[in-house]
DNA sequence: CATGAATGAGTGTTCATTCAT
DNA sequence: TATGAATGAACACTCATTCAT
């Protein structure tokens, strides 16, 4: 059903819009009207296919999460075990423009996460997909001997999620101190840790 | 003789309230009323204290940094080097219900520092406050051969602050999985990891 | 298609229900709620049309300006010197309810003229294109033989209006000492004055 | 009772600071809060001289009304017909600072006069003062023979009134139009016309 | 008498949402 | 589909007033 699809395309193409007065402007100030005027269309057209704002909101942030699982498989396709790894933890820093934005819409979403059990589950959906992955990569790495074994994947993913999320958001508020290069310096260093056996001692 | 009201301790007490508002409902539901409501009080009685709405909030979190820093002072009291690192970034995770509360307040103001500059300033300002902390326990550890001294102290401090944030924040989202044991046994791994001389290989 | 409504036209609408609440209730008691009410919308409504309560009110002065001064121009249309300027001055007095309306509105803005720069701009403004007016037929007059030419028309101008403006307040204030017959009773006294040579003693 | 004198003499003094700040922020901008500030004391202290705001208002125009007419008694005195006339009219311009504020005073008040019978009443019992007195004064100079007695003069009072306030109001809005100098020039001609006979043709 | 803390109503304004066109 | 006019609730804030001290 074509319309459909046209329907489906139009939405996406309206969120691209949601996404920069996000970015620039923060959640709080994206109004129905701001997302409109960044559309240049009017109010009641994005209720022709949203639900309410709450429904654009939501999609906002799933369609940017798909997005990026998307560049992530292209990127790390070829790849494998602590190569991959590495190249999907730089992939979630804000290392160039586009994942700038990305990260400030995530930091967007935080906060009203807390809150708000549907938002919640939204972003635990995808932090467990990239979780799962990370496991699946780290557990090959340590396979294949690149990778400490000592310490459980599910454990050194869950730092490196951390690592990710407070490097981006430092990265965001304090620029001057977190250039691309600083985070990718740090980045490295962890890896390097990563890859050091403890029975080499 | 007019009811005697220590100004700055009417304000500090209010402040409590606001605290529990934003934990509870998030920053975007702390309206003035909300917060009265949470104070006994009405909502006029808030502006014999504050200038206004982004009074009340500057000062909340102004006022939060400085009960923990407070704290961590005492808590530090007598540390020296690894140790007192250690008792750092402990203190800075959401271990206990205080420190939950505490890093809510954080959290919800993270997406506010993006879009407004003197948000940012402020927790900036903490920030740099911490950093310069953890560097100089980190010099100071390196010194005494407790701590790698290859990388420079400023970078580990970067990661560190990265690793507190980036828990901190998943162990609110997700607390199933980043219960505080999960929490302290990454802090301890990164320890364990930071002790560890590069020579020995 | 909307419902379509030409934004001007409705802009002028509403000022109308503007202008009854000023005269009926004073400017003080002109809020957008009692105004909203008098146009049997929303207070919403309102700010479709203008940016502001002070666009409202300004817009409003503005309005009642211009339709005077094409109500005069078509009074004075093939009229000349003193019978211009007799129906000019007659015109400004408040004989009739319309123009009584137009003169409460006037006087709301007199004290508000006196603390707000912009406001006795715009009725600074009129008031010149006024006083040129008058200074005009004057000099027409005066030219004709028609009035007495010993005084500066400006100086002659100066206190018509200031006796236009004298005479609608008190007819205002005081009706039963200022009915529009003793008004006229006045300004005929003052032409009959004006026409007077003093060459003739 | 020298309780009740001191109490009167008290409210005389905090209505000074009243006048002071209707005069420069106008009636709108002058709160409760604003004249307590003004007096150097608090606002709960303007409940233990005056009922209420309204209390507070109206006595302060009274008060004004008095002390003005207790100026021009000394003024006039020894003066007749004419030149009390002449005296009386000029005092009631804004001629200089302290007249300027008064008439700002008188100006604020004409407004709120127009909706609310009792501050109208206030000012009607003073116009009627005024005016009695004026006539009084130019039936003593029609019967001198220095003025014109083919005018009533209830008549001449009333334009000689409206002049008065006519020019107060224009020379507060358009100080350069209108100098203390200017509005002397313009009371001079009125009197001229004034004393001019119609019989002397 | 004087204070200033507290109240609660009322203000202008913004906003998501609805709906006739 | 798309428009934008309209609604009404919610917001931060200001104010006159009251009252315990």
């Amino acid at each position: 059903m074509p319309k459909i699809v046209d329907h489906e395309e139009r939405r996406e193409e309206l969120i691209a819009a949601v996404w920069r007065v996000i970015a620039r402007d923060g959640l709080d100030a994206s109004t129905i009207r701001a997302i409109a005027k960044e559309t240049d269309s009017s109010a009641g057209a994005l209720s022709h296919y949203f639900k309410d704002k709450d429904d654009i909101l939501t999609f906002a942030l799933k369609l940017s999460h798909r997005r990026i699982r998307e560049r992530q498989n292209r990127k790390l396709d070829g790849l494998k075990g602590v190569e991959a790894l590495r190249e999907l933890v730089l992939d979630n820093l804000p290392l160039d423009e586009e994942r700038e934005l990305e990260t400030r819409l995530e930091v967007g979403y935080w906060a009203r996460s807390l809150t708000r059990a549907e938002v919640r589950k939204v972003q635990g959906t995808e932090a467990d997909v990239l979780h799962k992955r990370m496991v699946a990569l780290i557990i090959e790495a340590q396979r294949r001997g690149d990778m400490d074994g000592e310490t459980a994947a599910s454990t050194i993913a869950e730092r490196l999620l951390a690592l990710i999320d407070g490097l981006s958001l430092h990265a965001l508020l304090y620029p001057e101190r977190l250039s691309p290069q600083a985070q990718m310096t740090i980045i490295d260093q962890e890896f390097v840790k990563l890859g050091r056996r403890s029975t080499a001692a």
